[in-house]
DNA sequence: ATTGACCTAGGTGCTACACCCAGGTTGTAC
DNA sequence: GTACAACCTGGGTGTAGCACCTAGGTCAAT
């Protein structure tokens, strides 16, 4: 029977993190009667163990309990788990891409910028290198409805 | 002089995004005299193109502060932006280096698991998918501080 | 007068914790 | 016996960037 500083040292978190999944109820330790103390035994190492490896593969929380959930009333969660996982996959792979195209913007941005001077803000400019790379690219362009002859700025 | 709602469509975001960013401070619009409603004029459409065209290159909200702070006061935010990019740049990079690992173990599980068959949880196991990957690839194990003679569980 | 689209301030929710507070407990050393 | 470190408790706040909701006021057209 651990305690929480106990346990997180044995598995390499910190006791927040325990006491936080443990309000999450993801965790249900016992209490030590004397102090109330929460006290972990075997049972929920097994289930702490379980929790990290699956964070491991990129399960969140929500997914963990709804595995947990499924598990608790005895019915297999693998199925549940295949699924997740793919979604969480999916989810992931749209990151990626969001992100890559991301980096390559910033990437190409700063390389640009340091052939470029600096230059002082005016009413017109707040920063001529975001704003020239900006519309060099057409990346924002505020939805023209019909300003075309309305000849804003 | 446009309203939230206005400024918003003209830019493709949302009428609570722009409220969000006024409340923030970074954007300031009037007020109509008569009934409280912000008012945005061109300058404010300045800055808030300024604002969308800097989140498309990876800033963030604090960044932009940071960059909008500079140039009120007068001075070049250019080294400013050059540094916050740079720094940025170094984030994603590593975050993405992060995602790339974990989507390859994501991948990696979704596969072997398509062979394996469902079991039912017991007192030992929530999902032996996850905890048979994991224990196969030494992801997750307890801080072994002197628990080798302990022989737990 | 009514309707629909708009506006306001302020609060909550999301993710997964980290950090802080005030006050109680435990164990060891002196 | 007491002083001190290291631990424990519950509960609150902060993080990023909004989305959504509530209750109530406004505006234009019908």
């Amino acid at each position: 029977m651990k305690t929480v500083t106990e346990i997180a040292r044995r598995f390499n978190v910190s006791a927040d993190t325990i006491r936080h999944y443990t309000k999450l109820g993801l965790l249900s330790p016992e209490r030590d009667t004397a102090n109330g103390y929460r006290r972990y035994g075997i049972q929920q190492e097994r289930r702490l163990r379980f929790l990290l490896s699956a964070k491991r593969l990129g399960f969140s929380l929500k997914d963990i309990r709804e595995i947990l959930d499924m598990a608790a009333s005895g019915d297999t969660p693998c199925p549940l788990v295949r699924k997740l996982i793919d979604q969480r996959l999916e989810a992931i792979r749209e990151e990626m891409l969001d992100a890559q195209k991301l980096m390559a913007r910033m990437e190409s941005a700063s390389s640009d910028w340091r052939e470029l001077p600096d230059r002082a803000p005016s009413g017109e400019s707040i920063c001529h290198l975001i704003e020239t790379w900006d519309s060099a690219n057409h990346l924002i362009e505020e939805y023209s409805g019909n300003h075309i002859q309305e000849s804003k700025s």
